[in-house]
DNA sequence: CTTATTAAACCGACCGCCCGGTCTATTATG
DNA sequence: CATAATAGACCGGGCGGTCGGTTTAATAAG
């Protein structure tokens, strides 16, 4: 069922997807869905968390794969779109911190996501030995932030969702090529 | 009244935006706004062309400041803080595209929006003379893309919005030197 | 094996509110 | 008086959320 929301919260956003939309793609009914959750509000909470872990509990996969310092710092973007790959959806995250941090109520849970996810992508960075004077969390931002960006900016100029894709890919090999070239000296 | 709306839609963002919000904001009535606009969407629209027009005219002024080449593109981060730090709510840009891009009817003016602001940056890049390889349309899109995707996960984890400010400068002050690492060779 | 009992799971018609949009009355302007 | 501009009460539809009732499944009792 929290798949079923994360896929309708992906396609429509937080706002634009309606409770009816969210029941018919979970197959179940109004009264289910609310027997789960108390509220729209507290199901995209849900979803967020779900999420996330899975999004973070992937690359952290991926990335274990490859041995610690600037190998793996290489295999940070290509690990971020092989999940985006696997499952768009899971990147609904950004999209739902974005608007959750729009409320108070939900406002703390959105910004320890993103730090969440921010912190690992510094730690990466970190172990690969980065210059004096860069802050790795600095460009852990940049890079979590532009991947963000990037995704959003693609979705809007892009033509179809197969060109985005490979649009994607491309722009994040560019962002890799960035940020190795600004950590090697 | 295009100002009001524009705060609006920057603070709320499109769908939390409600036509009693703008028409207060906008010290008028309803009767007054929907005599000059037909809808919210085309008021929406109104909005996004003319933040656009102002951010793309304000930053093709400060870069005009600069001779072409390096120094035009080492200025062009610095511009957009610049204009950012006049106006916050002009990146609200990047925020309606998203949104206008959802719609069938509106999808074309939001990519158009955000195609013509990257014709701009990759025309500056494009003549700090990019090395081989490097398309200067790639490395536009990523620093618009990177750039809304930092005002988004800054607004995000920021706390107030004056340390969003100090941070965002931050953050695009690293970007510019990613870009200008990746640029040289 | 059958049947009785119970509680969790589920259904979908329904509700009240709120929002975008309309419309008529009124005011300002010339 | 004519016209443009504005006001704000009003409306219909759609939305998140509720609630009484029904099915399902697990367990106990005979």
């Amino acid at each position: 069922m929290i798949d079923a929301a994360a896929a309708v919260f992906a396609r429509l956003g937080y706002d634009r997807a309606r409770m009816s939309d969210i029941v018919q793609a979970s197959g179940l009914s109004k009264g289910a869905v609310y027997f789960y959750f108390d509220s729209k509000e507290s199901l995209a909470v849900a979803v967020l968390a779900s999420r996330q872990e899975q999004w973070i509990t992937g690359v952290a996969q991926l990335l274990a794969a490859a041995e610690p310092g600037l190998p793996r710092l290489r295999a940070l973007l290509p690990a971020m779109l092989t999940l985006h790959r696997r499952d768009p959806d899971a990147w609904v995250i950004a999209r739902l911190s974005q608007t959750l941090a729009q409320t108070e109520a939900t406002r703390d849970v959105a910004a320890a996501s993103m730090r969440r996810w921010i912190d690992l992508v510094a730690e990466v960075i970190s172990s690969a030995d980065p210059p004096e004077g860069t802050d790795p969390r600095d460009l852990a931002r940049v890079v979590v932030g532009a991947f963000d960006g990037l995704k959003t900016l693609i979705d809007i100029v892009g033509e179809d969702p197969a060109s985005v894709q490979h649009e994607l890919a491309r722009a994040g090999a560019l962002l890799e090529r960035m940020l190795i070239a600004t950590i090697s000296r």
